[in-house]
DNA sequence: CGTCAGGTTGACCTGTGTCAAACTCCGTGG
DNA sequence: CCACGGAGTTTGACACAGGTCAACCTGACG
């Protein structure tokens, strides 16, 4: 989800391992505590009565969630395959503000999902096409992995830690869909499949062209009016 | 967006008016700044190169809006029909910070989009049919207007403040798609329009029931299993 | 009373959901 | 070590919700 700023072992609290498909939040469980993926993958779940669900985000290695609109109240966190998990408790993270209140900020907001690419993800699940959907998806995917890999073009290779269901109710839609597009960018020679969970992104550049929906410059501002055209005073 | 707390007159540094489409947020303008809709409606977009848009948030008036993913860095603010608004400069909110730190801290969360319906909506967005996204806004909107609407099914009517294209791009769907859905609640006898943009709610609670996404109970929790299986030594 | 943006309605078409069959891993037990 | 089984995935055929295009209507405003 976001990954400003590591905890290490050292500020942690407990830890844990959770199978495929369990949940992380328990009832137990105080509101308001931090977590951290160490390796797997967990995915945000909402959830409607119809059973229809939607994976409002994943969090990767490195990243935290807990808090907010990513809390226990808010949301269900469950494994998205074989997973460890490290936590921090209120009371651990009242001691980190404490001592390094700055970091102990930029983890808060980082925890709450960090807002980083929210209403990206909204945007394009609201308005992409399937083939667009996928390869922005990858495209984030890759970018996880590799950072320059957009820039220098070479080949990337990394796991898949969700099954393709889980892609497709993140980006709303159905997992044969997800399965169609895949195949279609292999056709393509934009990516490879290696085994079933394994994607080698041989041109990263196309992929991330075929996602093409992130740009939000040439907007041109509208009307502009004076500032102060009213005083709270003229209110009825 | 968030209503938890209003601004008063007091606390706020300036006052401006918009006519429809216009901007509200200036080249010139700090980040940081919080702003309240007085009257009107403002529409939080989201902008695509390819030219689509998405509409991320309604703020009616007394919601607030201004940080992080709703601020002027993150997202376009834009008149929905013409709108006061009054504005709490950061020096401002400093200020009240130290006055009144519990209130200034509400304020701040609210201003954020305040998380209350997010995740909801993302689900309606994502999973929702035309039908239940269309009933799903509108009975929203009934809500703001009158609490208590569904629960005694009393007729509500209200203005809709926002044009029909605007609610399509909100709920992900084409204009056309909306204006069938609420032709469709009028022949149903749950809705009727008073002029272009005035509806009245005849039938709120048949409303909320075929916006049925909310409901998020019933699910159970996945298999549990030990709180602490690892500890951070065994690392690799 | 004329004008025009915004809204409604209709006919058609396409993308994606749905249903079903087959295939691929991968783990398990004989 | 291999047969079996099952979950996850791929692929195909088909249907339909909703997008697209176009014509028309409505009501707000000068």
């Amino acid at each position: 989800v976001a990954q400003p700023m590591r905890l290490s072992t050292a500020d942690l609290d407990s830890f844990m391992l959770r199978h495929t498909d369990a949940n992380i939040f328990r009832e137990s469980d105080v509101a308001g505590a931090i977590y951290q993926v160490e390796s797997g993958c967990v995915r945000l779940v909402k959830y409607c009565a119809c059973g229809r669900r939607c994976v409002v985000a994943f969090a990767m290695p490195g990243d935290l969630f807990g808090l907010g609109s990513q809390g226990p109240e808010e949301i269900d966190a469950e494994a998205a395959c074989d997973t460890r998990i490290s936590k921090l408790n209120p009371t651990g993270l009242k001691t980190l503000m404490d001592s390094e209140p700055t970091r102990a900020l930029t983890i808060i907001d980082a925890a709450h999902g960090g807002q980083d690419h929210h209403n990206e993800h909204f945007l394009v699940v609201s308005q992409g096409h399937a083939d667009e959907k996928v390869a922005w998806f990858l495209h984030r995917m890759t970018a996880h992995f590799s950072a320059q890999a957009k820039s220098n073009d070479h080949p990337v290779t990394f796991d898949l830690p969700m099954p393709r269901n889980d892609i497709a109710e993140h980006l709303g839609m159905k997992f044969e869909t997800v399965s169609r597009e895949i195949s279609r960018l292999k056709e393509l020679g934009i990516i490879e499949t290696i085994g079933l969970r394994k994607i080698k992104v041989l041109k990263p550049r196309d992929l991330a062209g075929r996602a093409s929906l992130d740009a939000h410059e040439n907007r041109q501002k509208a009307e502009r009016g004076p500032v102060c055209e009213w005083m709270p005073e003229a209110l009825s």
